[in-house]
DNA sequence: GTCTATATTTCGATAGAC
DNA sequence: GTCTATCGAAATATAGAC
């Protein structure tokens, strides 16, 4: 036989690979079907074999996205919501560099796709889920037991991450990753470490 | 009369305010013209009175963005590529608060139809105005006349302003605007301030 | 300037053969 | 599991009256 037996299942997770390759590349609301089924070999009827509406398949790629953002919510929440949250700020970037690193195409996938996102939401189940996750991040930057600038330093070491990451196109695509990683986890640790005297009332 | 003489271009704005409106809420791609003309009173083919075609309004929204863009990149390298350009960055920092806060809904409309800005710009003579752009942030960013660690910061100064001007949701909303800014403004001028010293080799 | 009416295309989704 | 064939909806864009 030219090829294992049983393709079912890594059919469908091939659909999802394709899948998640040109959302990134043309967005969700730009690419039909056909064109998934196209770079698969198959045909557009193959794909309702594995899923039931197109939705579902970027559903499903974005829930994989959400279970990793819940974990890293789970443990910072674990803490209390003053001072030692602050203390564990730093962890959780660092935790947060690997998953974006590890997670990158699922990452460029959800950024890409923000309209797409709220509009699929507005009508499904998954709201609740997804608008629960922003919440919950929404709570802990809001916390009263923590100053301000505490509060901006810790929104501020999130957005240096992402813009590093994946707004930064190609300037830093020629610095060895661990390097660029140590790097940015250093700045982050300053960013976060400084503490300013209390402002003169 | 009810209402003033030709209100010709008037309508063509009104359009424009609308169109930027739906492009945020629902994005490019899931807002039709029938959309756009109805929030307006009007009838869908009234708009091809004043666009050729649907791209053009997205594009000439777009490229109001594009013209403050051009100006803050003039600007930063109108400086050297060196230390001076390290140095100039804070007040260029500055400057993009300010546009970030006045061009609130171009930026949105901006970071929430990425995927479509791609697709349109694939078949647009515009492409070259966009991709440069961006290829001047990314020149300056890769400078070999300064530091990773400080390319890196200047990076991070960025991310931090978007991050919690636009991705923060509303964790700052209580917050009054002139006290974010300026809190955000000495957030990162400690960010771009601090010198490390050299790591040994 | 704005309308009605329509041409044309593309897409998501289904039915049914194999 | 994958195919061919097709339906129905919605979108962009155009033609021409007023």
């Amino acid at each position: 036989m030219a090829r294992p037996r049983s393709q079912g299942p890594q059919t469908r997770e091939r659909i999802l690979d394709v899948a998640l390759e040109l959302f990134i590349e043309r967005g969700y609301d730009r690419t039909s079907l056909r064109d998934i089924a196209q770079r698969l070999g198959i045909t557009k009827a193959a794909l309702y074999y594995y899923f039931e509406r197109k939705e579902q398949i970027f559903i499903e790629l974005h829930l994989r996205l959400h279970a990793i953002a819940g974990v890293i919510l789970d443990e910072i929440e674990a803490v209390g919501d003053g001072s030692e949250r602050v203390a564990a700020w730093p962890a959780m970037v660092s935790r947060l560099i690997v998953e974006m690193t590890e997670n990158r195409n699922l990452m460029l996938m959800h950024r890409r796709n923000q309209t797409a996102l709220v509009t699929l939401y507005t009508n499904e189940a998954n709201l609740l889920q997804h608008e629960a996750l922003e919440a919950r991040l929404d709570r802990i930057l809001s916390s009263p037991a923590i100053t301000l600038e505490q509060r901006v330093r810790m929104a501020a070491a999130i957005g240096a991450v992402t813009e590093v990451f994946f707004d930064s196109g190609s300037a830093f695509d020629h610095v060895p990753p661990a390097e660029l990683r140590a790097c940015l986890q250093a700045v982050v640790a300053d960013l976060l470490g400084t503490q300013r005297a209390p402002a003169p009332a």
